[in-house]
DNA sequence: CTGAAAGCGCTTACAG
DNA sequence: CTGAAAGCGCTTACAG
């Protein structure tokens, strides 16, 4: 009684267990039972004893623990986020957005690189264990992590691949229609032949997926591709500058346009060619992928291809809730577009007044 | 027991609840206080026993449920993460190192904007009453954020504040070395009247300690800084931007140096500096502060003060952990040192040979 | 509208 | 070394 008069989170003594359900039945004078509808479902308890439950809650600073209650409801309102290792700011902006959209929704985000392996984790619990569901992120075309993926018995949303058959919530970002609008614009002024895709390793998705829309835009202007127009290595600025190094070398990069897996690479490949004397864009015209902070920051200000993270981070937060809340739902697909955003890197004359 | 038989996790029909410690039990043929030491205290079980129980645990595929346990020991193993609304990078690298110590450590993270302020969130349960501990990150000269951390009947550990008098252990990054080397290597070839500090907004305690350490420098030279010396703004490009074009309108910015509090800002400098036919280093010195990813992706290479986050991750997680693992343990406060990394976009002449 | 009681799945003294 | 039992803090039929 006295202890309730005083703050009621003043550090007195030592590990004091908080008060309970049963605490605040008592300081109201009903059961525990009552206590609980006034929480839970105030429209079954009668106004007068409401109003003293409530204040009880507030006197005794009281607040359920989640724990008892989600063992009898089996939900923890908390979604797990699973992400490979991606970059800097597709993580943070992803992370950022997810979190946000998930406060809305009264859930709470529990992130993991790789929680959809249980068997990676250490053996203290997994993190599966704890969340209601899952928000899988993957890059990688491997059979191994869709599998483990089919295994869970909780409902998953997957960022990144479209598996079919699977009866999962997608999200996906439609590299096709960016890619071939970057590629459709690099041709307005550059030959097919003169067009170079660099990419990241074969068996990305989103690179491969950027490689084909790439090579098909060409094949639609009746070019075949030559394999070395489309090079493989990965998503950093050095392999970008690397490749650049190499095709100026052998004097071919002068008077082409490349569109780059993302930005990093991009931004490698103009470093290296400023740096053997190239002007962007009148000697090389280049688009990144991405559209991150840096492509405006940079003079000339970087081409690319915006993808739609925030909306992606919401989009699966809401997909997974849905399934969560409505159990019978049929799994949706969303695909979400990617666009062309042109700045001064890949301008042409007649573009540029 | 034919059900034990076929795939453990195939989906054969409704909401099919998980195998308890109760079905373990029944299957090795002993009681749940025995599987549930098997699980916890091996050495209390002959091995024999043990033997039996681990194979039923292994054909039910058995995975204890975490809330019954967390009920029962008060502990989920999960530690929250409170950051402000920082930026990208930064936000994703500390993320990123938080995340995989957390992960050897055998812990989660559960991450919220302000998980710290209780009364912000949904209804629907707090991310604290989930979490062990909480990592809380502050940026802000303010009351009411220590007062909600004091507050927390939780182990807390504060990043990026020392508040005095508080028992909680604290991360700090020691601004006052980098930006006094940054300031006296601007000195090397500047007069202290002709160096300028671009700061963000007053009240911030990062730029505001980078601040009070570049007036610190120049006062022990003999020089008190003219207030115009300290400008203040926001950690973005757009503000670096017109800083420096008012600067360069007035004709003051040639042959001066400047120490930008945060590398955005020391682009948006550049930039604009550069767009009025300047040239870095030769007209204008620069360095920035926190030595992200950009710094060595543009031309010339900016020059920075080096934030260890990824070293304050680290020793975020882990001193949370030591106050949750060892409760009686006297809280540490951590400094991190700051370090000059010197590029071309501040570079001297003799330096530069 | 309210309470007594059962039970969620576990851990941990307490006996044996 | 092992089991029966109490109990963690809640929710939810079931009676009244």
């Amino acid at each position: 009684m006295t202890r309730a008069e005083t703050s009621p989170s003043s550090s007195n003594d030592k590990p004091k267990r908080p008060v309970s359900i049963r605490g605040v039945a008592e300081h109201a004078g009903v059961s525990i039972a009552t206590v609980s509808r006034v929480l839970n479902s105030p429209e079954l308890v009668s106004p007068s004893t409401a109003e003293r439950v409530q204040r009880a809650v507030r006197e005794l600073g009281y607040r359920p623990n989640l724990f008892a209650k989600s063992l009898l409801t089996r939900r923890s309102r908390v979604i797990g986020v699973s992400l490979p290792d991606i970059h800097g700011e597709f993580y943070a902006e992803l992370m950022h957005n997810a979190d946000r959209r998930a406060c809305e929704r009264g859930y709470h985000l529990l992130v993991s690189s790789n929680a959809h392996h249980p068997d990676d984790g250490p053996q203290n619990g997994f993190a599966l264990d704890l969340v209601d569901g899952l928000i899988v992120m993957l890059t990688e075309r491997v059979r191994v992590d869709l599998d483990a993926i089919a295994g869970l018995d909780i409902p998953v949303t997957v960022i990144g691949v479209d598996p079919p058959g699977m009866p999962v919530e997608t999200i996906i970002c439609d590299n096709t229609i960016g890619a071939a609008r970057a590629t459709e614009h690099l041709l307005v002024a550059t030959p097919p032949e003169r067009c170079f895709f660099v990419g990241a390793h074969v068996g990305n998705l989103d690179s491969d997926q950027r490689a084909t829309a790439f090579a098909s835009v060409l094949r639609g202007r009746g070019h075949e591709p030559d394999p070395r127009q489309i090079a493989h290595g990965e998503f950093s600025f050095e392999w970008g500058w690397e490749w650049a190094m190499e095709r100026c070398d052998e004097g071919t990069l002068a008077g082409s346009a490349v569109l780059a897996a993302n930005d990093e690479i991009a931004v490698g490949i103009v470093n290296a060619a400023r740096q053997r004397g190239l002007d962007i864009p009148r000697d090389l015209r280049i688009v990144g992928f991405d559209d991150s902070r840096i492509c405006s920051l940079l003079r000339p200000e970087l081409s690319s291809v915006r993808v739609p993270v925030d909306e992606m981070a919401r989009e699966a937060v809401d997909a997974l809730i849905r399934s969560l809340e409505e159990p019978g739902s049929t799994p949706r697909h969303i695909r979400l577009a990617t666009s062309l955003v042109v700045r001064d890197s890949s301008r042409t004359a007649p573009e540029n007044p």
